[in-house]
DNA sequence: AGAATATTGACAGCATACATACAAAACGTA
DNA sequence: TACGTTTTGTATGTATGCTGTCAATATTCT
């Protein structure tokens, strides 16, 4: 599920000649791309995530599990739209998680379409034991930033988002 | 490749007793969580990326080959190293980028475990081609920050980074 | 009502990501 | 030099993520 391995030493620092020279490719510098520390903020995250859980819960499926169990009743389309995931990938984890026992689909009687989602009670147990163990990770995640570097970058981060998505 | 799809609106607003009633799952608040935003943000970035690039090349091949036109005749671990992918990964993202005949595997004389990468004439009109995209979607990325912000969102990005990475 | 349209979930297919295990090759040390 | 350890690339299996398509069902418009 993780257990780092990445996170080594680039490993080189010499090279009198750092290539820079020639225009066309030198200036396609990933690490002062936005994009690039975000995709490798992400990966970090869910190292914490697995590290601290562990392998009985992965991070797409504790999100499922924590808005099923806010908003008992909702279809895989809708959250899907709640957690920002895509519908084709929702139906896998909640496969996953129906598997587990954590999870049941119903029928809608008002709509035969949906398939209403709910959490278990073997699932709720299961969140309450992840619940801890998450937040530590979120903790660990941020630990580098002092409070207003924190309450700053979610300003930053929600800014970002809803400019995008809003 | 993207297409923007996710985004949407919530959808929901009433529903007068909100769940958050009882205890312990209430406090699950996935918008409060930095390693949520942080996905979400990593998955608005891939979409301008597809958005502004098209699907000629992903996120992770560009990445890749540029990194392989920086430091021709790295092997893949060393490719994997530099841009904070896994092995096992990077082999098919190869793959892929050798089918379009933009990069090329070689025997290396030295240690013959290696596959040395080089980029062809191709791969690098590619990146060539790509690079002004990506770099307007890098821009509409931090599209909501301005200059202060921009430094600061790179600059705790790079703290987290270095706390967590080494 | 009837038709055009939209939504929901399932499915197929592609491209990441990562753990694990393996064989070949290189490296370190006794 | 022989041997134990590491490293490299590959293969397998699981879990995301997204596109595109499809059938069933709702909704809306005429």
């Amino acid at each position: 599920m993780s257990r780092l391995k990445d996170g080594g030493a680039p490993q080189r620092a010499s090279h009198e000649t750092p290539d820079y020279a020639d225009t066309a490719a030198s200036d396609v510098a990933l690490h002062r791309m936005p994009g690039h520390h975000i995709r490798r903020l992400q990966q970090v995250a869910v190292r914490l995530f697995c590290e601290s859980v562990g392998p009985e819960i992965t991070p797409v499926q504790y999100a499922a599990l924590a808005a099923i169990a806010q908003r008992p009743g909702v279809g895989q389309a809708g959250l899907a739209a709640l957690i920002g995931y895509d519908r084709a990938t929702i139906g896998g984890v909640i496969d996953r998680l129906e598997q587990k026992g954590w999870v049941a689909r119903g029928a809608s009687t008002e709509d035969r379409r949906i398939n209403v989602l709910a959490v278990t009670d073997d699932g709720r147990a299961a969140l309450a034991r992840a619940t801890p163990a998450v937040k530590n990770a979120q903790e660990r995640l941020i630990a580098a930033l002092d409070a207003d570097e924190r309450a700053a970058f979610e300003r930053m981060c929600l800014k970002m988002l809803a400019h995008h998505l809003g």
